[in-house]
DNA sequence: ACCTGGATAGTCGTATACAATAGGTCAATG
DNA sequence: CATTGACCTATTGTATACGACTATCCAGGT
């Protein structure tokens, strides 16, 4: 099965490309994968097997399994306990949960982001919105998508509130799943003038509009999504148990 | 259900007390360091050696391992690249973020929290507080801290929106640790009347009340901290290198 | 007496080997 | 022809062995 040559016991040949510090590149194949989820390049469903992954990445199996651990714990992907990992298929329900999230931090967190947001921060924002609505016109919905969420992460990250932040930035990861599942292609979570608007409220220090422009926005969002909870094929034995 | 004796070869003396699953038992692990560490019984800056840990819950390293993953992620320990995992010592910046996020989310709410409450949700609480009130007059801290921790737990967790109540369960364990590093001993967190006041307001579906007491009841948890940042033993050569 | 350098030991990080289990496939029977 | 049963393969879960790095301790020099 091993079709590695393995000339070295301890160096495979794609390892001497990174440092031998092994931190850094789990990170780098814990972000590798991240993106691939997040841009629906693995969708809902996709099993993720150990030994392919190691072998694609170049390291053994105890470091994919830390990082599919890891991507288990901010919900990405799903441990069923001898089947292995898969890409999780979020349900409709924890759908509305994320959305409700997003609605309340998000939301919450405006008034502090109109307080401290600065000039730098402003670019920064503008130039991501502007490269996600080159990425949306020229039909790269992958990058879009991502874009999209890193412009929301960035957005709460200007906070200052770590915590919260970091909050955000996971449910932006599992509001791509959603995307996957039950978006419907064509119509894409954020309109891109949306992000436009919203950098020039916060621009301008209107803090509560920005605040009602983002929960709007939001819900729109959540609106453009298609949630059918897809019959189990099999209720009717649940059923009657259940009963 | 399944009661296979399974007299493996591989059966040290202290694994036959638990089934053979090794899911629950993770999760029994989890559950046992991670009360440890809200109760107090290990305290912030508490190195926690893979070796002892295996030893004392008679799995080997590898499974020790993978708990003490999840519990950094969840940011109740630290662990630094080659020096292995220790308690978290937050700082006063992260205490701030967590109490703000908690400021954020749990008054926030408080409004579905009313909405949805049963009876038998507010007999729980009663006798949560109660416990908790018994064990802070009997002078058990430990007790009472993860009373408080599980109180406001429970409470977000009826809302129905499990993102969200999960966030708040994570935020209440760091505000135990906070608690540890930053907390007068004597003058607890939470005062016991606090949390019976507040089932009374739920009781009687005044949300926006229960809202506006849970703000203040938080502000005064944070205001009886004495958040003082400890110097660092040698700044001196940072601040040059700073400079 | 203090500082610096090296040696040692302890601990973590990684890889590999073994064991158990779940799912799929094939065949046999009603 | 469908269904059920058993076998078999593939994949994960666990444990252990080895290697690397860091911290501590001690000796020597200034």
């Amino acid at each position: 099965m091993n079709q590695r040559v393995k000339a070295s016991p301890a160096t495979p040949a794609l390892r001497q490309g990174k440092n031998g510090d092994g931190a850094e590149r789990h990170e780098a194949i814990h972000r590798s994968i991240s993106d691939a989820i997040i841009e629906h390049r693995l969708k809902p469903g996709a099993r993720l097997r150990e030994d392919a992954l190691a072998e694609v990445f170049g390291v053994s199996r105890t470091g994919i399994r830390k990082i599919l651990q890891r991507l288990a714990l901010e919900q990405l992907v799903t441990l069923t306990p001898r089947r292995g990992a898969s890409v999780t298929r979020p349900t409709a329900e924890e759908a509305k949960d994320v959305f409700d999230a997003r609605q309340m931090v998000e939301c919450g967190l405006m008034p502090e982001i109109a307080r401290r947001i600065t000039s730098n921060d402003i670019a920064k924002l503008r130039d991501m919105a502007q490269r996600e609505r080159e990425a949306l016109q020229s039909g790269e919905q992958s990058s879009a998508i991502r874009l999209s969420a890193d412009f929301h992460s960035y957005l709460a990250g200007i906070s200052g509130n770590r915590t919260l932040a970091d909050f955000v930035e996971r449910l932006c990861s599992r509001s791509s799943l959603i995307l996957a599942v039950y978006g419907n292609t064509g119509h894409l979570g954020c309109e891109s003038h949306d992000h436009q608007d919203l950098i020039n409220y916060l621009a301008e220090g209107k803090g509560e509009r920005a605040q009602a422009f983002m929960s709007r926005h939001l819900k729109a969002i959540e609106a453009s999504l298609s949630i059918v909870e897809e019959e189990n094929e099999a209720p009717d034995l649940f059923d009657i148990f259940a009963s």
